[in-house]
DNA sequence: ACGTATCTACTACCTTGGTAGTATTACCAC
DNA sequence: GTGGTAATACTACCAAGGTAGTAGATACGT
């Protein structure tokens, strides 16, 4: 039943998911938290209004948990990494996986070590085909 | 003159610009015309204020030709497609290379045949090393 | 010369993401 | 029981993308 819709997230939505989906639910407080560091801090109402357009959206639910709301995702990361990667390669790309994938290759580093990594993936790729 | 700016392109300016790549400069009705296909049809005028807010922004200029106006590319293709790349790379992936590629080989169709174009190129990338 | 087609300019409007202030409610501590 | 604190609700605003209508200028065919 993994909803085929194709989702779009902007920036602040996509860290929040992450958070969700790293924790599981968090509560607005929780997620400024985890968002606090790294960058420019945001308002508490930024977050709890965010949320709560993403509910509408249908990105996230919650619950009541005491006085506040426990939000949890209601889209897997899977789905949405795929649909939003999926975008790009059709957007860039034109949909081929080996144009993005080249592209990626050479217009970014690359350590030794990756592409060791990246030749075991594509072999093992192989066999289950 | 590359500017490292970012490029942050919405649908339709990518496929605008797409047009204006490969024929390196076109009319608003060379656009439009360009555009028709595949898709529901866009009002001329849609593709001239979109035009003309790219050229604010400083992805196109123009030159007039007669009483038109022909729009050229400001940026590079490889660079709207590197830092576009880039940036869902670092959103969706945390700028993991390796997680991007293998999330694209893992939930994409993908041919022995393309698997073996992706190996022939980490062969290569990997002797520029 | 006149009407029609073609262009650009200007304006408007809707949506979404992002950001945040203010108001209201509810609870907790003392 | 009163003041502070922590939550949500509501409202507002801005920017950007996208879409398009209307107006005004201009050229072109006959």
């Amino acid at each position: 039943m993994a909803k085929n819709k194709t989702h779009r997230l902007g920036d602040l939505q996509l860290r929040i998911m992450k958070v969700l989906w790293e924790r599981r639910g968090a509560s607005v407080a929780e997620v400024l938290d985890a968002l606090d560091d790294s960058d420019a801090s945001l308002a508490y109402t930024t977050i709890a209004t965010m949320l709560r357009k993403m509910e509408v959206r249908g990105l996230v639910s919650h619950r009541t948990e005491g006085r506040s709301f426990i939000y949890a995702p209601q889209v897997e990361e899977r789905d949405v990494s795929r649909s939003m990667a999926n975008h790009l390669v059709d957007r860039l790309f034109e949909g081929s996986l080996f144009d993005a994938v080249s592209h990626l290759l050479t217009t970014r580093e690359v350590s030794r070590d990756e592409l060791k990594q990246l030749e075991k993936l594509i072999a093992d790729r192989k066999k289950k085909l």
